[in-house]
DNA sequence: GCATGTAATTGAACACTGTTCAAAAAAGGA
DNA sequence: TCCTTTTTTGAACAGTGTTCAATTACATGC
């Protein structure tokens, strides 16, 4: 069998990624395999080469997917005051890694062997993640692009960290709402904490 | 070849153990196989299981010893005043990410197939963590050691965040003394937010 | 010293993995 | 119809984790 014509090389690359991605989020990382793919959309491995330039591409792409999605769902957040839009953007945040737990750690855990860089695409992406975040915090704070930078890239840590450590079950933290808690404590806390300074150099 | 005696048991299980932490030091988790490890010891891959159930077991075992090493790193602060304590935990985690960035990221990416439970003995080493920064915050917050559990882990998220971020390359940060300045945002800002509600409390 | 049992170690085997590439076959053009 | 181009395969290679019969050396009993 050769030169079926089934499918454009579009067609192609987007059954594989979809084919990937639904394999990721059912039996993880580990079952991702060139061949898992190719047979769950009919096709030899060797035929993804033609498409991706090897496995890490695709997971680099299925990367981009992720990161399209989850930047989709926090630009769609009503932007209303900054504090409820950062509380939103956090929600939204955790909300994804709760939904798409394999997905959202192949965003952190996927390095390429040979350079450790990450597509450029993706970078882009991530500044304007940050963006949002800095224009939430510019509307509360006067202070310089500098330290709203350094703010947002704070505020975001917690929330990451968060998610990764209750991802990991490693947040040994067993009470009622504790996830509620521990936004309000972080948002708050430092929200708060950063008006005083305000005050203070007043 | 068969049966030399070289070494007894706990002796190839420590060599085995610090083959597979060099291997994973210097060329990365996708380097540390079975067969490399062994050969790395002069000893065939299958010799391997009689000291270890298989490579998971290998892996939470280094994960065990790099625990071990950073929480004696973070035990060794001297304990000043509760605010410098929590500024030397921190600056000691980040450190160690730094100076070990693959055996850290082993210990928050490795995940064992069937079961994704981790070993009660690293849940207990995470839950002494924890109560090092609910020691000093109890110091500093006369709070319902509820609301301090809460704390603790935010406030730990929040460094956890930084590290993973950071190694990452994620944080698109280009200042002088980025890291210093977004531990300063985060204590200086958590710990005076969380002062503030306690005036307004009472 | 010698047989026997026991414990350690290997190497081959199996089923996987990513990746490459000659060969085959179908499509499209002249 | 012939020829070229493009698509697709399947075999091959080197690597992986894991198991296990076979081998070898040590330790024990006689």
């Amino acid at each position: 069998m050769a030169r079926r014509n089934d499918h454009t090389r579009e067609e192609l690359h987007e059954l594989a990624l979809s084919a990937a991605e639904e394999i990721l989020q059912t039996r993880g990382v580990q079952a991702l395999s060139t061949r898992k793919v190719a047979a769950a959309i009919g096709y030899s491995a060797g035929s993804l080469y033609s498409v991706f330039s090897n496995l890490d591409d695709l997971c680099w792409q299925l990367n981009s997917r992720t990161l399209n999605e989850l930047m989709a769902a926090l630009k769609a957040v009503k932007v209303a005051s900054p504090k409820t839009s950062l509380y939103a953007y956090a929600d939204t945040y955790l909300a994804f890694a709760a939904r798409y737990p394999e997905r959202w750690r192949l965003l952190f855990e996927h390095r390429s062997s040979d350079s450790n860089r990450l597509p450029a695409e993706l970078a882009l992406r991530i500044e304007s993640l940050f963006e949002l975040i800095e224009k939430a915090l510019s509307d509360l704070f006067q202070d310089s692009a500098e330290v709203i930078a350094v703010r947002a890239r704070v505020l975001w840590s917690g929330v990451h960290g968060i998610a990764q450590l209750r991802s990991g079950d490693k947040l040994f933290l067993h009470q009622a709402d504790a996830e509620r808690k521990m936004l309000d404590a972080l948002i708050e806390g430092l929200l708060s904490g950063w008006s005083l300074e305000a005050e203070r150099d007043a």
